[in-house]
DNA sequence: GAGTGGATTTCGCAT
DNA sequence: ATGCGAAGTCCACTC
């Protein structure tokens, strides 16, 4: 296989080419796609059989494997990286097997027909960057408390309390311990009894008023009776908006916005 | 494009060629596969961006997309189904938006170099099975109770309480009522805490003795002691065994298993 | 359209 | 290795 050029393909291979091909693939660990007719089974944490059809069949570099059928954005079957591969070819059958340890399980794949084989040597060194994560809403209310609440302290985050880890910890401006729990998509009823959770943990520990706040872009309808019933708060904040203040702010580490 | 083929490669098209065939591919709702040099910018629910590098550029029927780097399980950017395509060419660069409607988002990306491009007329018509999933945990008690405890009778599933849903719900030997929360892999803290809130939940509600068991292939180590305070019970139970069991029965509907 | 919960979720991080 | 929570999670199902 020469590795001068990015892609080799082959188009409508023997059943032997192909075998050769994923063997020699497979053993130095080059990615590669196949298109073809094809059967699948899976064993391990549950168990799965997909009989024959045309299907596109990946395998890359980390060893991970993807069987995507023609719709859906979601494979059929998949092994995540760490894959070990066993090819072999009995009559008309080209079978690749996929096994993986901790958890132990296999993908078995079957072709009876081949449509294309090509090897990839992809050169992949972009950055990726991903804006307004729940990491940004955080940063982004370290930077500037008062996009919460005017008056706000903070005094530390990501703190151990007994049910978890309470996002971000502060005090209001009247001096009341502050619980505030962030969700970068609309808060349900399981964040706000999360919440409620942190709040009473608190107000075990600290002896003081508590409040509790959940900030979040929305909050879901069963959610909200639930948070007047446990007497919390909530804080619209976008999380786009949150990455813009992250992003307007010259990076610094997160520790240096705690008290 | 013609129909009989099942797939149809250009290798190392010109840009031009790419454009038209790609053009025409998502007119007519076909499945294709790009690989090439490009550069992706996401804005939607989050933004992204991935600078430049060579990956492998999916299109399947439905509109779904995916962008697939060299190493992963996970596509680096995505578009679930249902996206409309906007292709062009300006100067070296061809460009494909892949735009969604609810939530809006878009996915642009940009090739400067196309290694291999593919348009695949895939005939799937092969059914998918799955096995040993939470599912087939359920229908296994509904069919065997004594599997979970001798002289379990049950009375019926999938019961809304005020929190949410009972997985199963039954009698005991001993004429308890017993609320089966059901994990089909370890059963952390939040499964344990959501059976207590159905056990008090039906309590209120019966006015009689309530126990509550989780049935897991295993349990979370912070999960046992909230367990024991909790007062809850625990059976362990193997997914791939319950699947047998499934098997082995003749395939009738939920609803003739209980009372 | 929103809310809820499962998934062969995967992934990352901390213990 | 296990536990725990986020994810642009997706998806199916119900209200």
């Amino acid at each position: 296989m020469p590795d001068d050029r990015p892609i080799f393909v082959y188009e409508y291979p023997s059943l032997e080419v192909a075998a050769e091909t994923v063997k020699a693939a497979t053993s130095e660990r080059r990615a590669f796609i196949v298109v073809g007719n094809c059967w699948v089974e899976y064993r391990g944490r549950a168990s799965s059989t997909l009989k024959k059809g045309e299907r596109i069949f990946i395998v890359k570099e980390d060893g991970s494997v993807l069987i995507h059928r023609s719709k859906g954005y979601e494979p059929v079957n998949w092994q995540p990286s760490g894959s070990i591969f066993y090819t072999s070819i009995k009559g008309n059958v080209l079978t690749v097997k996929a096994v993986r340890r901790a958890p132990r399980e296999s993908i078995v794949i079957n072709f009876d027909k081949v449509y294309l084989l090509t090897v990839l040597n992809l050169i992949d060194e972009g950055e990726f960057c991903l804006y307004a994560s729940e990491e940004d809403m955080q940063k982004a209310i370290l930077i500037q408390p008062e996009i919460v609440e005017e008056g706000l302290k903070l005094i530390t985050y990501e703190k151990k309390v007994e049910p978890g880890f309470i996002d971000v910890y502060g005090v209001d401006k009247k001096g009341r311990m502050v619980v505030i729990e962030i969700k970068r998509k609309t808060a349900g009823k399981d964040a706000v009894l999360q919440l409620a959770r942190y709040v009473d943990s608190v107000k075990g520990i600290v002896n003081r008023e508590t409040r509790g706040i959940i900030v979040a872009p929305q909050l879901a309808k069963g959610a909200q009776k639930l948070l007047v019933t446990l007497g919390l708060d909530f804080k619209q904040l976008d999380p786009r908006k949150c990455a813009e203040i992250v992003r307007k702010t010259e990076t610094r580490k997160l520790e240096d916005f705690y008290l």
